[in-house]
Order: C-alpha cells, then structure tokens, then sequence
DNA sequence: GTCTATATTCTGATAGAC
DNA sequence: GTCTATCAGAATATAGAC
C-alpha cells in the first residue's frame, strides 16, 4: 500500500481525512501520531502537511465537517409536521443519522477537550444548535397542548443522552434490526413528552 | 508548593491519585504526562513510581476502584422495596452518586480505550455488574405487572445513558438544585415504564 | 506533492545518591 | 521516599532536494 513517488493531491486529502477519523474515533486524538495517519495513508508524515496545517486544525475541520453535515441533514429532513410527527422524526433521524457516522459522532463528544478555545466555541455552538431544533419541537407541542413537557431545556439534553445511547451498545447482525431500535426508542422518547392518562395510540 | 526531602508516603499516595484524577479528567490520559501529575503533587516524576509501577495502572487503578465504589454504594442503598421503589431509588442515586464523582465517571467512560485489553475486562465486567442491577428492576416489575417493558436490556441502556447525561449539563448553583432535577429525571424513567392509560399518581 | 533528513522538545521509566 | 541525572525513543513540525 505503501507510495514512494507521485503526485496525488485529490486523492490523498480524503484519505489523510478518513484515516484521522478512524484513527482518532479508535485510539484517541492524543494517542494518534500524525506518523501513524501517514502510515495508514501510505505516505511519509510530512506529506500531511500538504492538507493540514496542523494535527489541531485537522481534529477541528472533522468535527466541523460532522455538525455542519449534520445540521444539514436535519434541515433536509425536516418537514412542517405537527410536533408529534416531527418529534418523531427527529428521534428517527438522530439515531440513524449517528449510527451511519458513529466515528465522527464520537470524536465530536470524545474530543472536545482537546480543541482549542476559539475551536472549541465554535463546535459548541454548533452542537448548541442542534440541540434548539429538539427543544422548539418540544416548546411547540407544549404550546399546543400536544405535549407534557414541564422542562424543554432538560428533556432535550436527556432525550439526546438517551439517543445518543444507541451507538454504545448497537451492531447491526443481531436480534434487533435499526429500524427495530428506532421504534422502541422511539417509543421511550414519546412517553416521555406524552400527556398521562392518555391511551396508548401505538 | 513544590518540596525538597522528606518522607510522606502515607498523605503523597492519595495526593497523586488525587492529581492523576482530575488530570485525566480534564485533559485525557494520553495528553497528562507523569511529569504534569507530578508537578500538581510537588514532586518530581521519579517519585510517582513510589505509588504505581507505571502510567497504565494508575489509570486502572482510578477506574477500579472507582468502579467498586459505585457498586457497593448501590448496594448500601438498595433495599427489598417493590419495583417502583427500586427504580426510583435507582434513578435518583445514580443522579447523585455520578455527580458526586463526575472526574471519576467522566474517566471511567472516556478513558476504557486506553485500558489494556486484560484491564478492560475488568472494569466492563463491574459496568455489565452494574447495569444488571437495573436490569433486574426493570424484570421484577415486568413480571409483576406493574412496568410495561418490552426490551428490559434496551431500557437499562436508555436509562442509564439518559441518567448519565445530567453530568454534561447539571451545575449547583443554578435555577435547579439537584434534587429538583433527580424529581424531573424520575418522571421521565417512571413514564418510560409504566403501563399507559395509568392515571399520573404523582 | 512527496521524499529524506533534521531541529527541538517531550515522553515513560530507571539508577543511584542521600 | 525523594532527589538528580539520564536513557532511549517518539512527538510535531520544518527545510530543501526532486
């Protein structure tokens, strides 16, 4: 795998990107050496320095890639829906969007301490946005009277903790299929925010 | 701060997990050199390895016994109450016990990585330990009729990520004290396993 | 655009004086 | 039990040849 001569710019800063992602996401920002992402990459370290102009920048520009992606894809994805269907979308979207890209999501948690402060802002207001989109769905349905919801704020952050679960423990190949998960989770996610006393709608 | 001579093994070895502690927390194992710890002990590095035979098991070390912690704490707590009781119990200790040791619980979960592969072991086996308390809740009460629980396992994920999750929010201080918000996260676990259609006993 | 070579600093861990 | 001194290697990043 290894190259020994050639020009390969096009190519190569994928790959720098990917290798890092993997890296990283496996043994820890910290714990990688930009020798080893050159390894993977099948070029000496300094070549690196071709698409980065250091290992932060390129621990941020992965992370910023993530959030942007990810709010893009929400926004595609989201539709005037009354708040208990785009409730339900968002719960949907969030576990199968995080599962197709666990690598990435988990850098974007694991790695936040070892961000720069200018860096780490703005990560933080990214990850601050997204989490809006979940507490105005929530502030919606209240509104309505769809939901019972007394803290938006705090059902948002605990929804997502649970969301954001599923990628410790789910593999595909087992008993439970994706779309299996997404509809028990969904369902926690619906109780949660459901009016008491109301019948089971399922 | 910094010592020249002397003698203090008793007081120096709590100092240096103390320092090793907070470091890992807040900066991850593989960027805290021995160096760095022992600089917040007031010694030089050569002297840590009084303490541990090296670097790796003074992260095992952490995490262990942090993780023995938490389940004879649990084990305190726990008494021969219903289902209900349980859980609720459950719920709120693992709010307060988590915050009361957020570098621990932040180490124990960030830093799994970074254990050799027969130290990993360990400390998961104690994780799956402790998660089988909730599991076995979520069973009690199933087979009691009292939870309406399709996937127990599933449910302990959920729950324990989602209580977990106060740690990345939660400061005293604020608008909520923390028993406010152990009540808030209590609502949400009992909705996600009671029968639906019940009347709120709140 | 990639290579080789290198500057500089830091790393975990050990040896021996006190 | 802690110090100073040190080993051997690895780290990020840069310079200059091709």
């Amino acid at each position: 795998m290894a190259r020994t001569q050639g020009s390969h710019s096009d190519i190569t800063g994928p790959r720098v990107r990917d290798a890092a992602l993997r890296l990283f996401a496996s043994e820890g920002y910290a714990a990688v050496s930009m020798r080893q992402i050159a390894g993977e990459v099948g070029v000496q370290a300094g070549a690196l320095y071709n698409y980065t102009p250091d290992k932060q920048t390129l621990l941020f520009d992965l992370m910023k890639a993530h959030m942007d992606d990810l709010l893009a894809a929400w926004e595609a994805e989201a539709a005037p829906d009354a708040p208990m269907e785009r409730l339900e979308r968002f719960a949907r979207f969030h576990i199968r969007f995080n599962y197709e890209r666990a690598d990435a999501v988990f850098i974007s948690y694991m790695e936040l301490r070892n961000l720069s402060p200018e860096n780490f802002e703005v990560i933080e207001g990214l990850r601050r946005r997204y989490e809006d989109q979940l507490e105005r769905i929530l502030r919606q349905g209240v509104a309505q009277g769809i939901f019972d919801v007394a803290e938006p704020k705090i059902t948002t952050m605990a929804v997502i903790a649970m969301l954001t679960g599923v990628n410790t423990w789910f593999r595909e190949g087992g008993r439970l299929s994706l779309p299996d998960v997404q509809k028990i989770y969904w369902d926690m996610v619906r109780r949660a925010v459901m009016p008491q006393g109301a019948p089971n709608l399922d």
